[in-house]
RNA sequence: CGGAGCGUAGCGCAGCCUGGUAGCGCACUUGCUUCGGGAGCAAGGGGUCGGAGGUUCGAAUCCUCUCGCUCCGACCA
């Protein structure tokens, strides 16, 4: 993409709005834009980084079994008073009433939605086990939104819904999302966390919430220092399989956010030198609840006695638009963004110094081509600004790498290639540079 | 919803106390000079001062109401 047909409007200055470091790069960097309190529209490169977040949520889905749908924002109101939601959700949940006097509702989440699609569309037990999952536009009318897209009132959520025959069956269904979700946020260079989360009503200890620690992180979560650094699950991670040995080993050292935060247990059972008190963001969150909604929504299936059994559901939700946000507070420097190559908008920054001189144009230009030729994402900065302006808005936006080119350099067939976490920059001949930057680019593309 | 604060040009701000018809920096336009880490000079464009009432000869400024946004608290992917 040529930065001359782009839509990129960063800011120098900071938006006095902006509380957080990830709120404020996102606004100067020109990926969003407020359009009321809590509510953002995404500009193209925020939208880039979200497509990107998308697809690596949806590639693990899949591995783990899960299955694709789209449920609608709007949701009829009457399906929540079958679950008996409908009056118990309070003010978050946005209500609408549309012409023909209708009550409706913008969806703040979907169990209500799939549960009668599954009983319309299921009938025995062979169907089973199902994950159904969408990555779908939510609104719940915070009280008071905040830290930009971090709290917003709308957002991109991944939630998905397992259907089981049995109890025992669900925590099985629990475990595959568990593991999918250790990939997953790796996937995107963030260390994750499973922590342990309240059950509510349910009990027992399947619910948890994924979370990466920063220092802005909402909550104040505990827990054993060697998680940390836990063992992310294979790509070859057989989800048919037995994935409880998984589960355990990131289950059995303690992991818990301030509210379910007991220092007693937590100092008898971890050693004073492992014991990590942080702050942290919560990205994901899984949980079981049995019969909830089957219940009263009549998911039934037939089971091989011909019995009508009521499934076992869990739900598990992973905050898309969060993510952008979250990956930024653990990527970044004073200079802007530093993105990992799988979420970063562009894989590389062209940059050519000085647009509008033959020789300099000709040796960018033919570096963007062959960028472009080796399926690498490139944004090319072939504004006539001035140097200083350009490096500076590479360094705010943030992409893994700049391949710089100016008219001293093409004098003696020579680009900068310049590492933008390490800060890095080596100065060497246009093709041993291309090489650099595309071996960079496609070594750090898939994490793990 | 309770507490606090802020709305003046795209962004950051001054002016308000002590009313006299709007200003600074950045950004933007044009020209010249610069040109490898946010250049210099010159000339420009852009604002019904969030909105509505009121006081006054006169309101960005004083009064009342209202809307929006932000921060702290309770709530949450």
């Amino acid at each position: 993409m040529r930065l001359s047909r782009y839509f990129l409007p960063v800011l120098r200055d900071t938006p006095k709005e902006a509380e957080i470091v990830s709120h404020q790069l996102m606004l100067r960097a020109g990926m969003i834009k407020q359009s009321a309190a809590g509510i953002y529209s995404w500009l193209p490169l925020g939208v880039r980084v979200l497509d990107k977040i998308a697809a690596i949520v949806r590639e693990e889905q899949n591995r783990a079994g899960a299955v694709e749908v789209l449920m609608p924002t709007i949701q009829s109101a009457d399906l929540w008073r079958e679950s008996g939601r409908y009056e118990a959700y309070g003010k978050e949940m946005l209500r609408i009433v549309d012409r023909h006097d209708r009550d409706m509702l913008f969806g703040p989440t979907a169990e209500e939605v799939i549960t009668a699609i599954f009983r319309d569309c299921v009938r025995s037990y062979k169907d089973l086990p199902k994950n159904l999952y969408n990555i779908q536009w939510k609104f719940r009318d915070e009280i008071r939104p905040r830290f930009g897209v971090m709290r917003g009132r709308e957002f991109l959520m991944k939630d998905a819904y397992s259907f089981d025959l049995t109890a025992d069956a669900a925590r099985q269904a629990y475990q595959r999302m568990f593991v999918a979700y250790l990939r997953t946020f790796a996937r995107m260079g963030l260390k994750s966390i499973p922590m342990k989360a309240d059950t509510g009503p349910i009990g027992g200890d399947l619910s948890h919430e994924f979370i990466i620690l920063a220092e802005t992180g909402e909550s104040q979560v505990f827990c054993h220092k060697d998680l940390i650094e836990g063992a992310v699950p294979a790509a070859d991670t057989n989800f048919d399989g037995d994935l409880s040995g998984i589960f355990a080993d990131w289950t059995s050292k303690y992991a818990a956010t301030e509210d379910m935060h007991d220092a007693a247990k937590f100092e008898a059972d971890v050693p004073k030198d492992s014991r990590v008190s942080a702050r942290g963001i919560e990205v994901g969150h899984i949980f079981y609840f049995g019969t909830k909604y089957s219940e009263p929504m009549g998911a039934r299936v037939q089971g091989p006695d011909g019995q009508l059994v009521t499934t076992h559901m869990g739900s598990y939700g992973v905050g898309v638009s969060r993510l952008s946000a979250a990956i930024i507070e653990a990527n970044h420097d004073a200079n802007g963004i530093v993105w990992p190559v799988p979420v970063a908008p562009f894989e590389v920054g062209l940059v050519n110094l000085k647009a509008g001189d033959a020789e300099t144009d000709k040796a960018a230009n033919d570096l963007y081509a062959k960028l472009q030729a080796a399926g690498i994402e490139v944004l090319y900065d072939d504004t006539d600004e001035r140097a200083g302006g350009k490096f500076a808005t590479m360094d705010l936006i943030g992409l893994p790498y700049q391949l710089i080119v100016g008219p001293k350099g093409v004098k003696v067939g020579e680009a900068e290639v310049k590492d933008r976490r390490s800060g890095a920059r080596d100065t060497l001949s246009m093709d041993a540079a291309l090489a650099r930057v595309i071996d960079g680019v496609t070594s750090q593309r898939v994490l793990v």
